[in-house]
DNA sequence: AACCTGACGAAGA
DNA sequence: TTCTTCGCCAGGT
């Protein structure tokens, strides 16, 4: 497994039950900001091969974007949400501001990343809450 | 090597 | 506010 690839899949294995992160939150939290579209091709890439939630990925709007035209379609993706306890909208769209999750500085640092970096991470995440 | 393709996201019109 | 454009970058062809 290429260390790219193993990354995306540690963090979103992170990710707690009952919560989402956006796939530029995953990027992030990678260290590759600009590299959101490299999560979702990850995902699609690892369908049904690799033990993870990928259903708590979602787009930065809280909608559900898998292209889905294999195992996982858009429509399983709801059916696993909700089975979560999270309400998914008629439009496949979520509450981001209630569900959204925020690794805290002490994850962070559990990720092994630098203070700089963390600091950087939480000014992103604060500007995303703003909004 | 030179394109092409995205389960994205920010910026501009 | 809604729609379009463009940058992004790992992999595939």
């Amino acid at each position: 497994m290429l260390p790219f690839k193993q990354r995306v899949i540690e963090i979103v294995r992170l990710i707690p039950y009952g919560k989402v992160v956006s796939y530029g939150q995953v990027a992030l939290y990678l260290g590759l900001p600009r590299s959101a579209r490299e999560v979702g091709w990850v995902l699609n890439s690892t369908e049904g091969k690799v033990d993870l939630p990928w259903w708590r990925v979602i787009n930065r709007n809280g909608f559900i974007t898998i292209k889905g035209t294999r195992f996982n379609t858009p429509v399983v993706q709801k059916r696993l949400l909700e089975a979560e306890g999270i309400e998914v909208s008629e439009k496949y769209q979520v509450d981001m501001k209630t569900i959204r999750f925020i690794a805290d500085e002490g994850l962070l640092k559990k990720w092994q990343l630098s203070d700089e970096y963390i600091q950087g991470v939480i000014g992103k995440l604060s500007l995303n809450l703003s909004e």
